[in-house]
RNA sequence: GGAGCUGUAGCUCAGUUUGGUUAGAGCGCCUGCCUGUCACGCAGGAGGUCGCGGGUUCGAACCCCGUCAGCUCCGCCA
């Protein structure tokens, strides 16, 4: 087993050096941050960028840095053409290196550096790049504008946290690849050029020189793909799969390409899937890191009692804070407001922050402007005092509605108590993001992974502005009860085997057992208000694979890009990934996207037309 | 599509609240000195369209309007 990771001793590169067996060459034999006294008087070749430089004048240090570490070289005024060469050096210029390694003097001992007790006095040196004045510096890790960094993101990578990161990352995929074939999966790689879909996100379009008017799209997963490799009786597929979707960035969510953990299994069932993804997730946590999951296997959470519980669908449990109903207490009550959200559909949700009755009228006026942000009306709440209850809305409020209140929340004075009243679905999302806010007065533990399962997912939703039944996830997951359930069940109560797994407040994929019987299809299908025909058209190499011998199976597809973000402490993607694209998709280092040619255009059979630019105001 | 924050030397930032002399600091860069440093030290120097455009004013880094860029959030992400 590996040793686990540790950020503090940011030995990571070490390890992944240790597990290489150098090539010795002319131009090294041996690696900086690997030196130690057992290679005492041994004659050494090393090669790298110039770290720091510190010119005494008659004594010249350099800090040599690979991709293992630093290593310390000497250079002595008898070397004259050395001492000359060396005088001239840059930072970051590329040299490579001959001398000999030396045990220092006692007080010259470095312990900060992994190869401290060691320098090398050096007999030949050529330089290989001599670097001009970089547009920021490498060896302070002082915070740089992601503009900068992005342009120049070659050189931000050999900063030590985002070198780390990207190195942890390989180490990561391999350790995934190891554990899923020695469970029996397949490593499939399918199509990037492929067909648009009609669901979901916005498909990036590829056109096609010899179909003229006619598109590729890249997919937004292989989810197509990996259940028809189960039709063609591959037991377990994955693949590590870049997935592209026309949407918008986040923190947590790169523009344009992410990369997926994608995985396909026949002949499972909702629990064998769950523990599967249970012993990788376990296993990669324990040899990658030092980190712990909170409980194990994972707490599984219907998506009803989420929302009521947690306000979200990916909730942050190891947020001490949970939303509480208080719907019933208020029917029939004196404040209109409340009242009014004690129909079907609506509700008034509460939130109990303890010890917080006595903060600044900024306190709440801050969590106020917050709740109006995430789209509420206003943040009602009621500090419980000694002196009695105090805030807004306290005299809406009768002696009565107070005190069953207080029992019903076990109320201490010293509390306060904020509310969220209306339609249900907007409710819990709003309580659920003042839960998020009220988390940062909670130190979490960022070594805990709290890790989840979010399970009964409804099969279908109403969508309001069409006014009609939707599919609310992937229209191929299999209802729970199936057939039955479709036939006798009102639409809005079926649920699905439709799953997804949550860490730390981060959704890192959705996953389902899926539909394997044509009939239950078309039938799923007609609730949404699709025909037979639709259906044919729109899926019907699903349903004629679906025709011609499909096993059950199922599958999910975990976010690499976040499992990485969450493994390597980072609060944004960007972090993890080498070459990003920031958040208006754009490319500052190659300057992607940019214009072709006409003669490129001409060859695709594309025109251009622009939209016009809106008229300045005077 | 919408909201917020940020933009001053190569880098990180102060200065903007209350408009007023030649816009400062640390790091980096250049020159000189320095034989045990490890963020080496010391002395000197160069380096600025205060994101850009317009306005108010005797006078704008500072106030107003617009605009551009980066980030964060909402929408969006089956």
């Amino acid at each position: 087993m590996q040793p686990p990771y540790t950020k503090d001793d940011r030995n990571i590169m070490k390890k992944a050096a240790e597990s290489t067996q150098i090539l010795k060459n002319r131009f090294r034999s041996d690696y900086c941050g690997l030196l130690s006294p057992e290679r005492e008087h041994g004659s050494v070749r090393l090669a790298g960028w110039v770290h720091r430089k510190r010119d005494h004048g008659g004594l010249i240090f350099i800090d040599l840095r690979d991709h293992t570490g630093l290593s310390q070289l000497v250079i002595q005024p008898e070397q004259q053409e050395l001492f000359a060469i060396a005088e001239q050096l840059h930072i970051e210029s590329v040299i490579c290196v001959e001398g000999v390694v030396v045990r220092r003097a006692p007080g010259a001992i470095n312990p900060r550096l992994a190869s401290g007790e060691i320098e090398v006095v050096l007999s030949q040196i050529s330089v290989e790049s001599n670097a001009q004045t970089l547009p920021f510096p490498v060896a302070d890790e002082v915070q740089t504008s992601e503009e900068l960094r992005l342009k120049y993101r070659f050189i931000d990578l050999r900063r030590e946290k985002i070198h780390e990161n990207i190195i942890f990352r390989s180490r990561l995929t391999a350790a995934m690849r190891r554990y899923l074939e020695a469970k029996d999966f397949i490593e499939i790689q399918t199509p990037i050029l492929t067909s648009s879909s009609p669901e979901g996100a916005r498909d990036f379009l590829v056109p096609s020189r010899l179909h003229p008017g006619k598109f590729y799209a890249l997919p937004q997963a292989p989810q197509q793909f990996k259940q028809l490799l189960m039709v063609s009786g591959f037991p377990r597929y994955f693949q590590i799969a870049p997935c592209f979707r026309d949407e918008d960035a986040r923190a947590d969510r790169s523009p344009g390409e992410f990369y997926q953990l994608d995985m396909e299994m026949a002949f499972i069932e909702q629990d064998d899937l769950f523990s599967i993804l249970e012993g990788m997730i376990e296993h990669l946590t324990t040899t990658m890191s030092h980190k712990r999951i909170t409980r194990f296997p994972f707490p599984r959470i219907s998506y009803k009692e989420v929302m009521n519980r947690f306000g979200t669908d990916k909730p942050d449990l190891r947020i001490p804070l949970e939303i509480s109903d208080v719907t019933p207490l208020f029917v029939g009550s004196a404040f209109k407001v409340f009242a009014n959200s004690t129909v079907e559909g609506s509700c008034v949700k509460a939130l109990v922050l303890k010890g917080r009755g006595n903060e600044s009228r900024l306190f709440y006026d801050k969590a106020e402007k917050r709740a109006k942000e995430l789209g509420s009306g206003g943040l009602a709440y009621i500090q419980f005092k000694e002196e009695g209850p105090k805030g807004p809305v306290v005299k809406f409020l009768s002696e009565a509605d107070l005190s069953t209140l207080k029992s019903h929340l076990a109320l201490e004075n010293g509390d306060v108590v904020f509310f969220g009243a209306g339609k249900w679905a907007a409710t819990c999302k709003i309580m659920g993001g003042m839960r998020t806010y009220f988390g940062d007065l909670f130190s979490l533990d960022k070594d805990e992974l709290s890790f989840c399962w979010i399970v009964d997912f409804p099969m279908f939703e109403y969508n309001e502005e069409a006014k009609k039944i939707d599919f609310s996830h992937n229209p191929f997951s299999m209802p729970q009860g199936e057939m039955e359930a479709l036939e006798t069940m009102s639409p809005l109560d079926i649920l699905a085997y439709q799953y997804d797994i949550v860490c730390n407040g981060i959704e890192l994929s959705s996953g389902a057992i899926r539909n394997h019987k044509p009939e239950i299809m078309y039938k799923a299908f007609g609730i949404a208000g699709y025909s037979r025909e639709e259906v044919d058209l729109r899926f019907g190499h699903m349903i004629e694979a679906f025709k011609l011998g499909a096993p059950p199976h199922g599958g999910i597809a975990p976010g690499l890009d976040r499992m990485v973000m969450i493994l390597c402490d980072e609060q944004n993607i960007r972090e993890v990934i080498a070459f990003p694209m920031n958040q208006q998709a754009q490319d500052l280092m190659m300057g992607s996207p940019s214009a072709v040619t006409p003669v490129q255009l001409k060859e695709l059979s594309l025109q251009i037309d622009l939209p016009k630019k809106a008229e300045p105001k005077p």
